[in-house]
DNA sequence: TCTCGTAAAAGTGCATGCAATCGCTGTGCC
DNA sequence: GGCACAGCGATTGCATGCACTTTTACGAGA
């Protein structure tokens, strides 16, 4: 194979297989235990292995494949236990940033914080899940970020995105949207009035219950596949 | 170059030269900022660039590299408010941990800690550095197995891994021995009798300590570059 | 002398080829 | 009939080569 690639998107060869393959691992396309060769990869990405290896090495440190020397890379089956676990680091994590958040952020983080957050109400109301996902990415990175602390950024970011592909469903329960809303507004208020300790405590709550409405679908089925996209994503 | 490698230790060759590159950083041979030049790294440890690079790339997840597209690597320079948050992550890691501990350990694992714990008193008095050094990772280790959450197990064994080149010194200064020992007590002693809240603000606290310790001489001086051991050690 | 531009040199990124390893299948033996 | 082992195909691991990017060195013009 040689010549450009049809689509080129951004950054490095690598970086596109990267995102490649792990949108399919999230997006679920690729189910876990799926072994990942790398022949195969390549000639479905059009480029050479040599890529491909080293994407599968960086989702490996990410958590999304398994690697055993000499034996491949399969997409990392997470058990029961180990996504509770996850979810549990995540809640903890999630209150450290938030405790810090209240501590730490400037007059004008806490009034963006303040303002997007109102801002997604009226998004509650019309139902709109898709845009709400987005506020409530937005509301969650500006709570990392927040804590100005680039380690713990980084910890609890990487956990987040082990998470994705478990958090997808959540917003499908009915209500959630609201509730989702207004646990956002606790841990807001608490923040405000500079009160770590509730904005901690209000942060474990609302990951926690996340984690009970995710645990409902990981449950059943980890996630349908969906039409392969054959450009890269993202 | 062909040929076998003079010394076959284990692994895949990419383990080798992660476990060699690795070893060169955080013993301070290689120095923070100083350029990783795949070719010169290949010839150096007699194998061709596509393990170096691989293992570069590993070594940057774990973030003892930095990795620039068409710019090559360099050893991580951590600046002193990036330490400082590595630092304070740790200090929430472990309290996270000795919290859990307290709640979960079996009486099997508490009752091995105490054990070890209380053997090692002896090499406080003995003054043995070298030994009481294993003692303390061994100690820290069981606590974060004991937390019971394979998660947080490893963002903390992870970030212990990147502060290991700051932690080097801290035995030195005078007193410290005896000092963490007594830390140590105090939160073996809160795990013996369930006390969460009281082992984690232990760990908090003893961490806090160890991250002023190193402080002193991280802002001296990183590191002195010792002879190397041309062997690829561990 | 300083600045800018251009070209050579160095170094990274990717492709390709070969060797080593793993897993499987088929056959012989118990 | 079941188990062990040998041969073979499939796949990974590493080496090498080439193309492209970045950097550095040098020279012309202001």
């Amino acid at each position: 194979m040689s010549g450009k690639r049809s689509l080129i998107r951004s950054g490095t060869t690598v970086d596109q297989m990267v995102r490649a393959i792990g949108d399919r691992i999230v997006t679920g396309f690729l189910r876990p235990g799926e072994k990942l060769d790398e022949a195969s990869l390549a000639a479905r990405f059009d480029v050479s292995r040599t890529p491909v290896r080293e994407a599968l090495g960086r989702l490996s440190a990410m958590g999304l494949v398994e690697r055993r020397p000499n034996r491949g890379a399969t997409v990392a089956v997470v058990t029961q236990e180990h996504l509770a676990s996850m979810f549990e680091s995540m809640a903890e994590l999630e209150a450290i940033c938030a405790r810090f958040s209240a501590e730490r952020m400037t007059a004008a983080e806490r009034r963006a914080l303040e303002i997007e957050h109102q801002a997604s109400a009226r998004l509650v109301q019309l139902g709109a899940e898709e845009d709400y996902e987005y506020f409530n990415t937005e509301f969650h990175t500006r709570l990392y970020r927040g804590a100005h602390s680039k380690h713990i950024y980084e910890l609890t970011v990487m956990t987040r995105s082990r998470l994705a592909p478990f958090r997808r469903a959540q917003f499908m329960l009915p209500g959630r949207l609201a509730k989702s809303w207004q646990e956002h507004d606790v841990i807001v208020t608490a923040i405000m009035r500079g009160d770590s300790a509730a904005a901690g405590q209000a942060a474990k709550d609302h990951v926690s219950i996340v984690s009970e409405a995710s645990a409902v679908f990981a449950a059943v089925d980890p996630m349908k596949p969906a039409a392969d996209p054959i450009g890269m994503s993202s």
